[in-house]
DNA sequence: ATATAAAAAGACCTACATGTCTTTTTATAA
DNA sequence: TTATAAAAAGACATGTAGGTCTTTTTATAT
């Protein structure tokens, strides 16, 4: 459902609040190693992420990204919107150029509850909320 | 959530369905004029999906698409996996290798109900069901 | 038999997602 | 103030989805 884009974004903004709590500030190339990604590419990514401000980053030694306010919490579907699109969420099931519930397209009736489901889910969970799942051993970040 | 070849397949073998239903045989010209597709990809994706069994063809003087057996329902599941590949309903959300509920990602317990709705969707629509739709007029084919 | 109309096939092209490499900038430690 | 370690930036490379063009094959009508 989701590109690969969003998976390493998602993954990394984890694993950056998990050390964030720690009180470290992670590098990319922390990041990647641990969160099983291309180095070269989730710095790209992460930066993308620092320029819509879902995330802070210093340079130079001892920087790293890091969350400037770790108590305001980032809804998955905020990730999804800056890496996929603003339409990811409007976008018609059947390829029609706009889904419209009053002239719908065949699917729609059935499609758009389980769009709408998937939707209340990415913004009743946050980055924080699977970090804390995490840490308390009820899910993993990585797998061999 | 569908790539764009795959919105062309459901809206082409519906089209087949419902010119078939009226004794034609609808040529992939006339097909894509229809549904607003690219006319020569649009032939590729009804000749992957004769590849595949799931409409029928001929060719020459009079020939075009058509189904074998109309009252044998396609699912729009058999389309989608013809399409985008057999692991499109059992990938992890999350990016991990594999999904695993006895090892899950922090996403799996609220992804994985979301993903099993829209299985579940896809298994009980059919090509027949969404052309009814149209032909009953509550759903439309294309969009200006 | 021949002409015609259709799908099949395959080479080719384009755009975008994904990924890598090198250089530049900047904050900190020594 | 110099060396170093880090992100930022941008050029470059690869892979895949999406799309086009031309030629071949084949069924049918004449
Ligand atoms: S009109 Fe197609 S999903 Fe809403
Ligand atoms: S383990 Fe990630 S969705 Fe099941």
């Amino acid at each position: 459902m989701l590109g690969k884009t969003t998976e390493y974004a998602l993954r990394a903004l984890v694993y950056v609040y998990m050390q964030n709590i720690k009180g470290k500030r992670p590098g990319y190339k922390e990041i990647s190693k641990e969160i099983d990604s291309p180095e070269q590419f989730t710095a790209k990514v992460l930066q993308n992420l620092a320029r819509a401000e879902l995330v802070s980053s210093v340079k130079g030694r001892g920087g790293g990204f890091f969350f400037d306010e770790p108590t305001n919490p980032i809804t998955l579907f905020k990730v999804i919107e800056a890496v996929e699109g603003k339409e990811y969420f409007s976008k018609c099931g059947f390829g029609l150029k706009r889904c419209d519930a009053n002239n719908p397209c065949p699917l729609h009736d059935n499609y758009a509850p389980v769009r709408e489901a998937f939707y209340e889910m990415v913004n009743k969970m946050t980055i924080q909320s699977l970090a804390n799942k995490i840490n308390k051993h009820e899910a993993t970040l990585s797998r061999i």
